[in-house]
DNA sequence: CGTTAACTTGATAGCATTCAACTAGCGTGG
DNA sequence: CCACGCTAGTTGAATGCTATCAAGTTAACG
């Protein structure tokens, strides 16, 4: 229960200073949130489609999928999480998911009581404006994804879902420069771009042979972000980071391990 | 600035009312919500992409749509705003737009300051957290377009798209039984579903054919309601509506005269 | 070293786009 | 009053992107 990280490691401090300011105070409060800390596998769900949950999910460590699985039986990957994001934070006002939340690598996650959390919010007002502002990010992506899929072909939407990725990674220290982790298959990525498997893996052949990404055991390499950035009409304006991507950016963090089983 | 509605009557009442119960003292409170009313014509842009808006803007009578124009010229139709909605409630945490809002038919907008309705937000805290459910439910209603535009093909993305608004009219008591007015053109239509003009209008004419909806002067009528929902996969929940759609409508509520230009 | 999951490849089919006309309705101006 | 112009809707033909199907191949794991 107690935290087990300090104020300048943790996940979801780390996260939030990445979309606004964040007090010593604050961080203080934040590091003292009680919560459950669980380690889960690969391909776990966390919340389903039409529960209704008590508590909600900060990721620690690792990467959650949004998706659902239409009664068809088509699946659609509605967003990707990353260390320091509560995907289910909207459970606080929405009763029922009308989605299901799992993981994609092996995570760690930290569940906090809806109690908790709405005695937290009313402690700490200002955090509270945060999270809300997080969930309004979150609906701006889901916006960008609507266009990204709507309106453009396949090679541009997965390079812009790579330059997205790219983004909110380096934002977090958690890319090396130009490369990144990601634990996903050709068929995750199929389901969040919405194209067929098969033409998933015909793209990346496309976007390698560009010269624009190269891969290696589960890791992406930004061959030429200029390129990929200028194929997806990538513009991070949307993330609404506190501080834009660098262009050239510096050495600092570094990206984990590749995962065993995923290869990209 | 002084209201023109009663507590009955203000969009804003019976669009909260459709997602929560609001009280007496709330309702006052709201409809003293100071605001600034504005008439559009359909076609204008109430605030564009990349601006720094200081107010919000209530969607008081007609239609409004969220939309981007890509740099590559394609436009993407985000979301459909009827009254009572706050689409750009999201400008109050997200300081630039990344996307426009404008009318789609003749509206009349109240425009409210940041400042009034931070104070607001403050007095009220329960309505702060009705509003903030709200932008959740937005972005659950981009989630489903995300799967909509990502998994489904033509003729069941526009299907699941007339299932949605029908919903969402019916919820507000601003569609007759299985008729509502619909003031857009098969292009805004294509831009929001993700596929070609052309496209949409073989797809109108394939759900005409198969007996699904008819069309007359800008309005649609729903012919098979039940038929219409299994082809677009529909299920409601995403809407988070306070009460599901009833199966047989009661009469109540009519239908607005069509806008003289649409005509679907 | 067999098994499995992930990735890759080739061929075929199909849904959707694009281009280019053409029609219908409506308002404006001569 | 009718011609004109504009917008929205409609149609046909050709192209093309992407899906589907069916087999491989590769790499990790026990």
């Amino acid at each position: 229960m107690a935290s087990q990280f300090d104020t300048s490691s943790h996940p979801l401090i780390r996260k939030l200073e990445v979309i606004a300011p964040v007090s010593g105070a604050e961080r203080q409060a934040i590091a003292a949130l009680p919560m459950t800390v669980r380690d889960m596998k690969p391909g776990q769900d966390i919340v389903s489609d039409q529960d209704r949950p008590s508590q909600c999910c900060l990721l620690l460590e690792g990467f959650l999928l949004r998706y659902k699985i239409m009664p068809s039986g088509r699946r659609q990957i509605y967003s990707f999480h990353l260390p320091g994001d509560i995907p289910d934070l909207q459970s606080l006002h929405l009763d029922v998911m009308d989605h299901t939340l799992g993981t994609a690598a092996p995570s760690r996650v930290g569940l906090i009581t809806h109690n908790n959390m709405r005695a937290f919010i009313r402690a700490h007002p200002r955090i509270g404006e945060l999270f809300w502002r997080d969930t309004l990010i979150d609906a701006a992506i889901f916006r960008e994804w609507i266009g990204n899929i709507g309106r453009r072909q396949a090679n541009e939407r997965v390079a812009h879902m790579f330059c997205e990725v790219y983004v909110r990674l380096r934002a977090l220290h958690r890319a090396d420069e130009g490369r990144f982790v990601l634990p996903l298959t050709q068929v995750d990525l199929a389901d969040a771009t919405g194209i067929s498997a098969v033409h998933m893996n015909r793209t990346m052949q496309f976007l390698r042979g560009a010269g624009l990404i190269s891969t290696e055991r589960g890791q992406i390499k930004i061959a030429d972000w200029e390129g990929l950035q200028e194929l997806a009409e990538f513009d991070p304006t949307y993330l609404h980071l506190r501080q834009p991507p660098e262009p050239e950016p510096e050495h600092n963090g570094r990206a984990q391990p590749a995962s065993p089983t995923a290869r990209v």
